[in-house]
DNA sequence: AGCGGTCTCGACGTCGAGTCGAGGGTCACT
DNA sequence: AGTGACCCTCGACTCGACGTCGAGACCGCT
């Protein structure tokens, strides 16, 4: 038999988030329902259905609180600006990871070049311009030609610094220094991937965003003294 | 007649942080003081006295706690860490802006190298190899070898990075990164330089910052992509 | 000396974030 | 239809963090 519903009632939520939160209970779902964190849909005889969409935005609600301390209040902000598509500084190392949740706008793993026009005024020929210095890749769904989370992420930053009178060629070596970061990752890494476990893969994410921050901890720094240098004579 | 002190008492450093913190009572600060937040001196006869230093650190709390929404036992350790000279990723935008609160480590422009080794765990010879590969740069201060702020940065992510069993030489392409991204600043912000009145330097300053934070925005979806290429075919 | 500011210490207040239990209904399976 | 496990609401309750308040005494400056 297959299972005849696509939800889960509040215990098995619970139960399902227990392994990453282990002090869930159901009485704080029903809490963070009455304060408008979550909305479950309900069966008609009242039970709470919730969607994995549902479970992954609880998921969020309890690392934004755990991690960074966030009251409720502020996170049901957070969540509101997130379902209109808005990722704020602050949450983005939290949705875009790879075990990222399935907020709506995660779901769209890659948008149309008229719609990004369109709806993010990036002009299509400024990402041409892009794709051409490899700053950008667009590839072909099944919408036409596409570009992906990521790379929509590159354009906005790359139109920004165009205001700067910084254009897309004098950005190629932010491309040659992330592939040459990323082998030199792969090369520290190596060891862990000898065999293909899940657990294996689960160390690995690990490692990359530990990686990751550290050689942003360093790289900051060590611009800032490049900066000095530069400007010493100047400023 | 020269003001005797050079400290305030407990109400006029209230009365100094009003502007900034409407709410700001006098018991808050002796409250503060319990948790370990701040400890000023003391006349002989019991008063507090505040340092510019305090109020600085009481201004920081304060911030950390309506803008980050930190409670007091997070902000306490991160005070430590900062005593350190661990700047943590979160507060580093509240300590190094232009206004930059005046913390004892903002005082020290560079510390000798044994007192790193006997305060933050840092041996000297990690030090001397990691300037081999100029990724600090050590200099004769007043009390002999000194490292500066920044590469105390650099040093404790390189550490870290170690343990990971990433060697300095494996960090040069960083140093090298850090020079070409600054050069590319230079060659920006060159309009800019003309005239060096004390405006255009406000103005260099903010664009400098401005651009890090843009060219940040760049680097983390490329690494990002860069990432999942070299490791799609693995995971 | 005297006045305003400050000291300690314990009691008290408030708010966010849940917990608990009573009384009753629902689901799924037999 | 029955039954056992699960779920519902709603109000009262708890708990810790973050302070406030007041009494009674003391300090510091003129």
């Amino acid at each position: 038999m297959a299972r005849s519903r696509d939800y889960m009632t509040i215990g098995e939520l619970v139960e399902g988030l227990q392994p990453a939160h282990p002090d869930l209970t159901i009485s704080k779902i029903r809490f963070l329902e009455d304060e408008g964190l979550v909305t479950p849909e309900r069966t008609a005889g009242g039970y709470r259905k919730f969607s994995s969409h549902d479970a992954a935005r609880v998921d969020l609600v309890l690392r934004l609180q755990k991690e960074h301390f966030l009251p409720l209040a502020v996170i049901r902000e957070k969540l509101k600006d997130l379902d209109k598509g808005r990722i704020s500084e602050e949450l983005r190392p939290m949705v875009t990871r790879p075990e990222a949740v399935a907020l709506p706008f995660d779901e769209v793993e890659a948008v149309p070049l008229e719609q990004i026009q369109s709806t993010m005024g990036l002009a299509t020929t400024f990402i041409r311009e892009l794709a051409e210095f490899s700053l950008v890749r667009i590839v072909k769904g099944e919408h036409g030609e596409e570009l992906r989370r990521a790379d929509i992420e590159v354009a906005h930053a790359a139109w920004d610094l165009r205001k700067f009178g910084v254009e897309p060629r004098h950005l190629r070596m932010y491309v040659t220094a992330a592939e040459r970061e990323a082998a030199l990752f792969s090369q520290i890494l190596v060891p862990t991937l000898r065999h293909r476990t899940p657990e294996t893969r689960q160390k690995l994410v690990e490692s990359i965003g530990e990686l990751s921050k550290l050689t942003e901890e360093l790289r900051r720094p060590l611009l800032k003294r490049a900066l000095a240098d530069t400007f010493e004579d100047v400023v």
